[in-house]
DNA sequence: TAAAGTTGACACGGGACGTATCAGACTGTA
DNA sequence: TACAGTCTGATACGTCCCGTGTCAACTTTA
């Protein structure tokens, strides 16, 4: 196993390096990708530990045309080498898990999955939002960290995410 | 129209006067029944603009058997008169069209439903228990309220709900 | 007592979803 | 350069979901 790969991959205005992520939802403040890797001006980028479709739907036991199907709908968003090669980072191999999960699990349909999906990032975007406006009252910001984390618990979401 | 009527209602010891309500999607502290009509301590309890499943399936323009099939889901909780014909208030019938918007137009199934709607309750909880929580610290109160506002509306609710 | 309600079961048609396959063009690696 | 793999777009199939509809046997309401 292990197959990762070095790909020239496409350099995207929007999201720094890693593929994926943008969550088109808007709100989504997250970001979380590690700055490593800045461009280095040219157009070579390299990444690591990010896999060609078969590779994924391999790693995940999934049909490749299934995972094509979830992006065509705007569930994940996988990066793209500069020939339009899909790749899958760690991000979004998680991502398709929670998808399976809250299909297969909690038996959403797809629109269930796009709409619980936009609820996380939006909840997660507000969370961050809070806790920075309150920046000057710990106290405040103490309460609201534990009730929102409540919150989330309470969508019985796998421990992985 | 305006068919409303009067009925002899099971005097349950859970919620007050008003039928339904409980969304047994605990933390729910909604409440927000205006307690009119008190016990008089014996059995007849007078409530007013609740309807009999026949009733709200023509002013829903639902077929009955749905109703009758969104409560055994739990989506619903109509009330009871004391020979168990269930009775829909006001509040039953605003939620049948939540739920009728989450499925017709968003598209989820009932899962997707059940699990959008115990969303809804834990949010609303939430954003109360924070509330009460911050009593003393107006400022930070002003902020969450804004926030979580925000965020209810990042859910394409209709007007109504 | 008649009309309308109850539960539980079964069935039907349309649509969603995962999977599968095809054709024709392109990409990446050896 | 050859070839395996991926790309897009389309079509199709089996299974399941969901709203609707109906039935039987019984109960409640007016």
């Amino acid at each position: 196993m292990r197959q990762q790969h070095r790909f020239r991959v496409e350099n995207r205005p929007q999201d720094q390096v890693t593929p994926s992520r943008p969550e088109d939802t808007d709100l989504s403040t997250a970001g979380g990708g590690h700055p490593s890797n800045a461009p280095t001006g040219g157009q070579m980028i390299e990444v690591e530990g990010v896999y060609i479709i078969s590779v994924a739907a391999r790693i995940l036991d999934m049909h490749p045309q299934t995972l094509r199907k979830y992006e065509k709908l705007g569930l994940i968003n996988p990066g793209r080498t500069i020939g339009m090669l899909r790749l899958y980072s760690i991000e979004d191999i998680k991502k398709v898990r929670l998808i399976r999960y809250l299909s297969d699990e909690l038996g959403l349909n797809l629109a269930g999955v796009q709409f619980a999906l936009a609820a996380f990032d939006n909840m997660s975007a507000i969370k961050q939002r809070i806790g920075s406006r309150l920046e000057g009252i710990p106290a405040a910001q103490q309460v609201v960290q534990e009730e929102m984390d409540l919150l989330f618990e309470s969508l019985n979401l796998p421990v992985d995410r």
